[in-house]
DNA sequence: GATTTCACTAAACATTTGTATAGTACAACT
DNA sequence: AGTTGTACTATACAAATGTTTAGTGAAATC
C-alpha cells in the first residue's frame, strides 16, 4: 500500500482532538478553539498544525470556510450509527430465514448497543405477554434478537412453540437443556428439542410511562 | 400513532436542502449560503426558517457558532427514522440548557420509541449504581429522558443531586413531592425542592448476557 | 374583523473566524 | 555551516458569519 507519513507528538495530540471535537461537538473546531484547548496564545500556532496535517495527508483543508477542517476518515455517520433490524410480525413463519422475509418494517438500532456482531442477522420484537417479568421485561417492550448467536446456559432466548414466539430462558437441568418462563405463575419447562430457538436476545428496550 | 409536527412546503425545502448540503459538504451551511441557494437577498429570511425548523423541533442550533445548524435526525426515510440524542457526560451541569451543551457523542434513538416528542430536548445516559433495581434498570443500562416532559407522580426521573445524575421515582405522600429510590438497601426520601429534575425518562435500554 | 403565522426585504452591527506578516528558539538533517 | 522543519508568540487585517431592528404583504387562523 503506502506507507504512513509520520506524526510528532504534538501533532498526534492536535490530530486527536480534532477528531474529539468532532465525535462531541457534530462539527469542526475554529482555530481559536484549537488553540484555547492547547493553551496556545497565537491562532497561528494552530493553523500551522492543522497545516501541516494537511500537508501529510491526515486532513482536508476547504479553504475560507470557517470550521473547514474535513477528518477525511471520519464521517459524520460513525458517531451515530443505526443499524436496521427487520421486525418480526405477528405470525412468524419457522425457519430464520423466513423470519427476515416476513418482516414489518425496520428498527433501528444504536451500533453502540450492539458491538460487533459480524454478518449475525438480527430481529425485532415487541414483546406481549407477561411471562418474562421475572427478568424485567415486560408486554410491550421490545427487543433485539441475534438469529446466529450460539445458545448457552441462561440465555434469554426467542423461541418458537405452536406458531408463537415466545420468550423464555434456556436453563440446564444436569446434562439436558430446558425452556423456563420466568414467571411464578407459569411452570413450564419445555425440552428444547421439541421446539426452534430463533434467536437469542441481546438488548431489551422498555417504554416508561 | 403519533403527528409529527407540520412543516410548511417552505419549510420543507429547507430542511432538504440542509441534508443535502450536510451530506455534500460534510459540515451546515451559513445562513448566506442557504440564502444564495434559494435566492433570498436577506439572511433573515434563512435564519428565520431555521429558526422555525428548531421550534419544531426538526434541528437543534448552537447558538453563535458558526455552521452551528445540527440536524438531528439523520435519515429522511420514513421507515427507518432515527433522532440522534446527546448523551450526558459523566459530570453534567445543572440546568437542562446547559446539559446539551456538555454532550458526549450522540446516542440513536428509533422514532418508534418516542413518538411525538414535538421539541422536547431529549438526553441520553448510561445509569450507575443499582439504586432501580426495583424498577427492572441496572447498572448499564441507557436511558432517554425528556428534559421538557412535565413531572408526574409515579414518573422516573433523572435528579441533581450533588453534582450527580441519579434516578429516582418521583412519589407523593399527602401534598408533597418526594423522590424515592427503587432499592430495598436505600431509603433516601429527598424534597423536591432540594435539587434539580432534569428529565423524565421515556425509554429504559438494557443489553442482555 | 383582528391576530397570528408565513415569507420575505433592507440595512446594519458585532462577533467569529481564516489568514497574513514578522519574529524567536531549538532540533534535525545535508 | 546552512537549510529545513517544529513549535510556538504577537499583532492585525479582512472576510465570513451570526444576530438584530424595522418593516412589507399575503395567507391562515381565531
Amino acid at each position: 500500500m503506502f506507507s504512513e507519513i509520520k506524526l510528532t507528538i504534538r501533532q498526534t495530540q492536535i490530530l486527536d482532538f480534532l477528531f474529539e471535537f468532532q465525535l462531541k461537538e457534530r462539527m469542526a473546531p475554529t482555530y481559536r478553539e484549537i488553540a484555547d484547548h492547547f493553551g496556545f496564545k497565537s491562532t497561528k500556532a494552530a493553523a500551522d498544525h492543522v497545516s501541516a496535517l494537511e500537508k501529510k495527508g491526515y486532513l482536508r483543508r476547504h479553504g475560507g470556510r470557517s470550521r473547514g477542517i474535513d477528518l477525511i476518515t471520519l464521517t459524520r455517520q460513525s458517531d451515530q450509527k443505526v443499524i436496521g433490524v427487520p421486525i418480526l410480525g405477528d405470525i412468524p413463519a419457522g425457519t430464520p430465514e423466513q423470519i427476515i422475509e416476513k418482516q414489518n418494517g425496520t428498527f433501528a438500532v444504536d451500533v453502540k448497543l450492539i458491538g460487533n456482531i459480524g454478518h449475525h442477522r438480527l430481529f425485532a420484537l415487541q414483546v406481549r405477554g407477561d411471562s418474562m417479568v421475572g427478568r424485567g421485561i415486560h408486554a410491550g417492550d421490545w427487543v433485539i434478537a441475534d438469529a446466529d448467536a450460539v445458545p448457552h446456559e441462561n440465555n434469554l432466548v426467542v423461541a418458537l412453540i405452536d406458531g408463537e414466539n415466545t420468550l423464555k430462558t434456556l436453563a440446564r437441568k444436569e446434562r439436558r437443556y430446558y425452556l423456563k418462563a420466568e414467571n411464578p405463575d407459569y411452570n413450564d419447562w419445555i425440552p428444547v428439542t421439541e421446539l426452534i430457538i430463533q434467536g437469542i436476545v441481546k438488548i431489551a428496550i422498555r417504554q416508561i410511562y
